[in-house]
DNA sequence: ATTGAAATTGCAACCGATTGCATTAATTTT
DNA sequence: AAAATTAATGCAATCGGTTGCAATTTCAAT
């Protein structure tokens, strides 16, 4: 317990016989100071193991060098990704990192909101919570000139800077999969509407089955909240229409697993019974027998991107119109869950 | 784009016709202040959209009210219910959390460690790296008399508080449930020995087989990284063991998991021909089939026990003695993948 | 009407780094 | 050698909230 007295610029500006002011332009290579003396107010500083105190520096400043997350939940591997992406792109511009979840609940994702507000993050990088409606909670950011930029769940129709993937496209990739493969009645398994994502993914699907002649029909159609109690009462679902699917996209890797454990129970096979299309490429998908067919969402680069942007923006090097759509490309993996022909 | 001036308290006073000092006391509820005043001031300052300058407030009073945390890797339902533990106890006693990840590097948990420490954390909480050898990067703390709690992944030799589950204890429970379902050759696949965890379950798997007339077998027990890649050369490994095993205690479910696929790709069957037990109780668990027989980390409970420990200390409300290490109990959960006796 | 205690409020000195401007020292130019 | 540049350093105000102590006000008690 023997805490140690916290060294500061003023005190190695005494030992050295210099000022505080030609400490601290040292201590930051400022090209005014002399290398020799650079050198050795470097030295002493590790000797006595100065740390630069941040909160007198931001105070100072007026700018806190750090960024602000908020994602939904941390145990995805999709999420993971992104934040990997993100931490890549900002330790190098040596922005630090302040991230909230928000436990997929608007409420969370709002007092998250106020609490980087407070801390007050020089930006904001954000996916919505599951049953977020609005976005009034961010404007206090918009009211002091703070950007925030979205990524993957997002609102469409606002203004600001987004980075999605095209999931109309991926629906459609998806369902377009099951329907080579020889499918005629694909049930789709999906989240909260008022989510783009699952939106955009039920619209591409929608439109695969019109174009190859098939019906849409609403009945097969269930949306959920993609727990594990839910995933089991829609496969259980799926199991009861008539006729039964034959094929069925379900837009979340998690949910695709109980629901294929859930056939496996009740005695009916994946694919030669019913193919199942996952998304997000999560790490389940290639443990799971059979193997998930699932599309896979570039996280890392979907964090760098984000990230990017923020920090160009912030530097003053982009373009300071943040109101623009960025779509990174998104693939099917086909793996064993839907090759109905090739078994 | 239309940047507004930040309210201070100081703007509240001037408003209001009174001094800094009072608006600094009304706004934090001081005793001393008038109630009617206070009503005046907290009106005024959430009209004006006042934020308290947070960098300020810690400059003055030298605390972040804020605490650091590291963990090896954001990917584990296990290290995510710690986390929500953590979390549920810091932000009822009004702290706030910067969550750091290693990556599992030594050199990463590092850099972390520097990085909170300069950012004068008021207390951190860590869980070791896979390849961390030495404690060296947490003595800037200790000089400081900054507490450092450690859970999980620990230093056993070391003082100071840590939080864990009695492994050896579980690493007997694991191995003895294998035995008694009849299994006589028994692999054990876990990974860097150095760690306390994988080495004191590894103690329990021997005791088990000792206490039981069951040889012991170097050759048996296999040491990985857990990765998919080296998972998959465990399970071949175990495949080409005469005798081939008829069970396998794996420290990590996904590792696990991953074997119990590759053993299926081999025609093996499990628990018929080789029963599994893993560690962890994730998600996977209970997706894959069989679903896995496993061990219950209580991880909510064991980061809402090293969180308390930690506050308590800051608010100088327990002994100082930061010497004690808490055992948590853990359990064995029965599932199809080991039960060779009623299938 | 006085006095004393209690309730409120204000003064002013911090906390430590930053930075525009002024000053001094070193070097070059004429 | 004097003048003009250039290089290096220092001065002092500033960022906004906190807090020990002093000052003032309020109000009941004598």
């Amino acid at each position: 317990m023997s805490r140690e007295k916290e060294i500061t610029i003023y005190d190695i500006a005494r030992q050295l016989d210099l000022s505080a002011a030609t400490v601290s332009r040292g201590l930051k290579d400022h090209p005014a100071i002399n290398k020799h003396t650079k050198k050795k107010i470097a030295d002493l500083a590790t000797k006595l193991g100065y740390r630069s105190n941040t909160f007198a520096s931001n105070l100072r400043r007026q700018r806190t060098n750090t960024i602000g997350v908020i994602v939904h939940e941390l145990n995805s591997h999709f999420i993971t990704s992104v934040l990997a992406g993100i931490e890549k792109v900002t330790t190098e511009a040596n922005y630090d990192l302040i991230i909230g979840h928000s436990s997929e609940t608007y409420k969370k994702e709002a007092s998250n909101a106020m609490n980087l507000f407070h801390k007050r993050v020089d930006g904001l990088i954000a996916s919505l919570a599951y049953d977020t409606e609005d976005l009034s909670h961010f404007e206090p950011f918009a009211k002091k000139g703070i950007p925030v930029l979205f990524f993957d769940r997002v609102f469409e129709d606002e203004e600001g800077t987004k980075v999605v993937i095209n999931n109309h496209k991926a629906g459609y990739e998806a369902t377009n999969h099951l329907i080579e493969q020889g499918c005629k009645k694909i049930a789709h398994v999906t989240a909260n509407l008022k989510r783009n994502v699952y939106a955009d993914r039920l619209k591409g699907y929608r439109q695969a089955l019109t174009e190859h002649g098939l019906l849409y029909d609403a009945k097969r159609v269930l949306v959920n909240d993609l727990s594990e109690e839910a995933s089991i009462a829609a496969a259980k679902q799926i199991l009861a229409m008539r006729p039964m699917p034959d094929g069925v996209f379900i837009t979340n890797d998690f949910c695709a697993a109980v629901c294929m454990q859930t056939f496996k129970d009740a005695g009916i096979r994946v694919p030669q019974d019913i193919a199942v299309v996952g998304f997000n490429n999560d790490v389940i998908s290639k443990i799971i027998s059979p193997k998930l067919t699932t599309i896979n969402y570039p996280g890392i680069e979907m964090g760098e991107i984000v990230a990017r942007n923020l920090i160009n923006h912030l530097n003053g090097v982009s373009n300071i119109n943040l109101t623009n759509t960025i779509i990174i490309k998104s693939e099917l993996i086909i793996r064993e869950s839907s090759m109905k022909k090739n078994t």
